[in-house]
DNA sequence: TAGTGTGAATGGATTCACAGCC
DNA sequence: GGCTGTGAATCCATTCACACTA
């Protein structure tokens, strides 16, 4: 594998597509794969795919394609994912209940092996979506993190207490936060954070659909029909 | 409002963030904001923040900054956020239940206003953690589309039905597509999607956490620890 | 013939730098 | 003096086009 001569992020987070659908090309009983295809089915153009998949080195033969098992196995090893990581949840809410039972995780390597949350209420208990975990109190964090090398934590707390716990997760020694805060966290530079906001995510559908003229078109004569 | 002279996505991305931070300074009461000031705290530059604004109009006073009220309500028309979206949701499992539930769409004026799912033994029941809605079998959604003025929908099924329940949200007229299956969803070109796979968020930060310098090291003593 | 890997060319986005305004 | 809005310059990513290989 070549050494990170400055890989553009756009390319990493297409490697995750890729790896997606060497997957399910995978599953069908697939050999080979051109760059041409995985762009058709991705959307993206054959170059763009051979030139990510050359920043890291040369993975396909000419004239042949890549290899399915070969190419998803270099990818999972550049992802990091060749090996199982230790992921902690903070936030046994709603939305860290969910994330505790998503089994996508799971078929990653993402094991998630504890769950804190700071409400007394819920600690000692079963997690309902996931009744293998039981929740800790947020005070056990720093020890868990060290005892059990955990190196990637979710954050599912409340905005106004994400930045405090993203800081104690960083000084237990955690490499990477997983953020659903709609919040910038305040973090360390050795140390990655991958944020979703959900409703950021809604907000971006509403510009894109306010955009289209088709869209628009049909609101107004809408609001004509209303005001007859 | 100027037109739509070409966009940049990441002006359109960041654009929410802005608007996530005037919030901010709204609830501390300030009345103007400069784009140096924005920039620290979103870790971007002054320069960015003035072009970004700058490719829908002119907001902002020289020598003073933005108001932040004003600046606020511009955001929202931009982002077609200036109105309620009534929003539907479709699978009604762990995850599509824990977002039925989250306080931040509501918030930005996203109104959850029907559940569906192909379970029957679901079908009439209120959520759990949002027991205003009752669950609807997914054969109600074409209907419930046209009645209630439905743009937006969440996708939270499981992948190999997230193509197929796509294409009748957009065949019953849906504008907008929230996706959390990990695939790609095809459909017509004048929908919007917007996906988040929470699987590769994770693979993004294991990505950063394998390249950071400081976590190689860390592991190839406790590699070595190991096999003393 | 089919398809990779890659330098060169193009296209976009970001930053610079400064005129103009409060 | 402080700060915006914006052309020009720079930087980065994508696409093109082709030599090369199986």
């Amino acid at each position: 594998m070549k050494s990170d001569g400055n890989i553009p992020a756009p390319a990493v987070r297409r490697l995750s597509l890729y790896l997606r659908q060497l997957e399910v090309l995978w599953g069908d009983d697939r050999q080979k794969v051109s760059s041409r295809e995985l762009g058709n089915a991705l959307r993206l153009t054959d170059s763009q795919i051979r030139k990510d998949l050359a920043y890291f080195g040369q993975f396909g033969q000419a004239g042949v394609g890549y290899d399915i098992a070969e190419l998803t196995t270099n990818i999972r090893k550049i992802l990091g994912t060749d090996r199982t990581w230790n992921v902690l949840l903070v936030g046994a809410g709603n939305l860290g209940s969910a994330l505790s039972a998503y089994r996508g995780f799971a078929k990653k390597g993402f094991r998630l092996v504890a769950v804190f949350d700071s409400d007394r209420k819920k600690v000692g208990k079963p997690l309902a979506s996931n009744p293998d975990l039981i929740v800790q109190h947020i005070d056990e964090l720093e020890s868990q993190v060290k005892q059990r090398e955990i190196h990637l934590a979710i954050n599912a707390v409340p905005a106004d207490a994400a930045q405090q716990i993203a800081h104690r997760l960083v000084k237990a020694g955690v490499k990477g936060l997983f953020n659903f805060a709609p919040v910038n966290l305040d973090v360390d530079s050795d140390v990655a954070v991958s944020s979703v906001d959900l409703a950021v995510q809604l907000e971006q559908l509403s510009f894109q659909v306010s955009m289209t003229q088709s869209f628009v078109e049909s609101e107004k004569t809408r609001r004509r029909r209303k005001k007859q």
